[in-house]
DNA sequence: CGGAATCCACAACGATACTG
DNA sequence: CAGTATCGTTGTGGATTCCG
């Protein structure tokens, strides 16, 4: 797995940075269950179906360098590290918000049915 | 390549939705791309950065099978086919301008530069 | 021009085991 | 608990060639 952050201004816009900033299906779900409250490792990995904890720690990684995520150690026994959205994490909102007033309407004139969350 | 047009109610959420319709970034390229006019199979190819046709046709045609995009055949000589975006295709955007939004204040805060569009 | 077919390299992901 | 290490499998995308 390597990483993708690696913003050498080959970007051309706007669109282009979210890709490879947050292109990653599981950087954009990870932000999304961030989205009410911090979460701790293990609790992350459940509501990701189980996601490969391998897999989890390298999105976590890279999000955190990308200063979209915090990672908080409470030095404790049994140890626990927290996860929670910075101002750039937050500041996703509003996408958020318009995937899924599409997702809805997409939804819906395709005769499909989901959970709503 | 496998299509992931596979929508087995395996989805729990909208954001998942999303995620699973149009998680490739190739998909979000092309769709954006497209935001002005339709274009055709080469045009697009470059405005990719000259991506792989192999997975350009692949893309094209998982969206038109998501109905996000129609594809119309002019029996010309040479061929053309001209890609375009439907309704839904055109619901996305907001998301979009969300994206854009958040791009530009992640760019700015981080010093980086990047051509506007 | 707009692809389809084939082959290939490598990145992504999962399973498992182990550790401070 | 929150990872790391290792391994194996699958998937994804590029290069190339060819065709109606």
């Amino acid at each position: 797995m390597e990483s993708s952050v690696k913003h050498e201004i080959k970007s051309k816009c706007l669109v282009e940075l979210f890709i490879e900033t947050l292109g990653s299906k599981w950087k954009i779900l990870i932000i999304w269950h961030l989205r009410n409250s911090p979460l701790r490792f293990t609790d992350l990995q459940k509501k990701m179906h189980n996601v490969n904890s391998n897999t989890l720690t390298f999105n976590l990684r890279e999000l955190e360098n990308q200063k979209i995520i915090t990672r908080t150690i409470f030095p404790e026994i049994p140890p626990r590290v927290e996860y929670a959205l910075t101002e750039h994490g937050k500041a996703l909102f509003p996408v958020f918000d318009a995937i899924r007033v599409w997702g809805a309407e997409y939804l819906e004139s395709e005769g499909m049915t989901m959970d709503v969350c």
